[in-house]
DNA sequence: ATCACTCAGTTAATGGTCGTAACTATGCAC
DNA sequence: GTGCATAGTTACGACCATTAACTGAGTGAT
């Protein structure tokens, strides 16, 4: 699946020293990385620059990563179980109603999109020669997106269940959406509430990124604060 | 303003063999830029490579460019009148319902981002060292926004108005937004709605073109067209 | 018609990148 | 200790952006 991943070795297997000094020097490679990234851009994460934060050799990476593109594709996996675990983090434990804690994820969606907006535009926008987004952007996100879901079904429950979209088609694909997600359980409502969500989030995000908003004075938290409400209304009674 | 754009010639000045010959030679070079950008990405756009497709030598082109990345910048504002452009042709001279031009332009949009996906990349994406964003996205796509938000008055116009957001600060700033696109008149109801437009079709098409939904049984245009209604059902009555 | 100037284009060179090849030296298993 | 696997090295070839120095054609004034 990741070749390139840590491998937990949760067995007191002797670890080697060998074994430690190349987790080791893995773990320097991600976090050096990330410095570059962060700092500079995708685009300034060079074989090059990266051995010399790391006064090393460049062809010594090579030994870690075949090429400058499988290090960046890690990365990208990475990034994704991070952001993947920021949202869950953000709702772990919590007791507040189902609506809340779906503001407080979706919050974190975009704390962390601007909190690492270059790991970001990594993940949702460059993709330069793009990646092996199969692999890739499947199980983290989707993990998200599972977490949503369970949300949104506790909003349902506690409010008169409901809403027509007007698309019998959409409803059907909807339908096999949840059966991919290997959740045949979940309605086409919900289905729907979860996605439209998802979208529109990242829409508001992305653009904020982008500096669309800069010039303009508009707060993304409460364009993202308005389309939750209206995302969730939708789910409720009928409509408004 | 933009220092290397075509500036048109109306008069009839006697247009000198150099003039001539140096605006073919930017027109090629723009040309070929786009195709190898289609064909491979941005990244993939290089001096050299350039040079090379149209038999020139590399250094030459620096007397069009003062550097890659201007070159980049220039394609960019390029891209951006192309896609204000197809946006406006899409609705232009059309009689059909406000609300179905509302549909004509958003479909466009993803048209062109689809029919161009590299270039879109470049547009909301990649913006690998971070561009002047300033001029480069203001303008061209205000204009579409201005198309998107005349479309908007038109069908509150056929629609009893309405529709509380129940933020008044949101409210506020997008009235700011409507005296800083020196259009004052427009209600936030309308404001709201074209930027509600904006920023959810943007998801969808961004989402889309990193292949988020290509595993997924989705359509995308379906949920454009439900996210279409969903918006514009805010403008009317007051709910649903 | 020619002279001087401008400027599109050239070759040559610097210093950066990715990636490969060939080598050294260390850790580890026996 | 001997031998193998492997993390690291230096040396290299191919590509890139950009600058410097030069060539030659277009242009405008005499």
């Amino acid at each position: 699946m990741d070749r390139y991943s840590v491998t937990m070795t949760n067995e007191t297997r002797p670890v080697s020293r060998r074994e430690r000094l190349r987790a080791q020097t893995l773990q320097e490679i991600e976090d050096e990385s990330f410095a570059i990234i962060d700092a500079e851009g995708v685009q300034a994460l060079s074989i090059a620059a990266l051995a010399r934060s790391m006064a090393m050799s460049a062809p010594a990476v090579y030994r870690y990563f075949p090429s400058r593109d499988a290090l960046v594709a890690h990365l990208v996996t990475l990034s994704y179980r991070q952001l993947a675990a920021a949202m869950s983090q953000a709702v772990e434990g919590s007791r507040k109603a189902p609506r809340t804690r779906v503001r407080l994820v979706v919050t974190a969606y975009r704390d962390w999109a601007l909190r690492y907006r270059r790991r970001y535009g990594m993940l949702f926008g460059e993709r330069a020669g793009d990646l092996p987004s199969e692999v890739t952007t499947r199980t983290p996100l989707d993990q998200a997106m599972a977490l949503l879901v369970d949300l949104l079904v506790a909003v349902q429950d506690s409010a008169p269940a409901g809403g027509a979209s007007g698309d019998r088609t959409l409803d059907g694909q909807l339908r096999l959406w949840a059966r991919s997600q290997e959740r045949p359980d979940i309605a086409p409502s919900v289905a729907r509430a979860a996605i439209l969500i998802w979208t529109r989030v990242h829409g508001i995000v992305s653009l904020e990124l982008t500096g669309v908003f800069d010039h303009q004075t508009l707060e993304a938290q409460r364009l993202i604060d308005l389309e939750i409400d209206n995302a969730i209304r939708f789910l409720g009674p009928t409509g408004a």
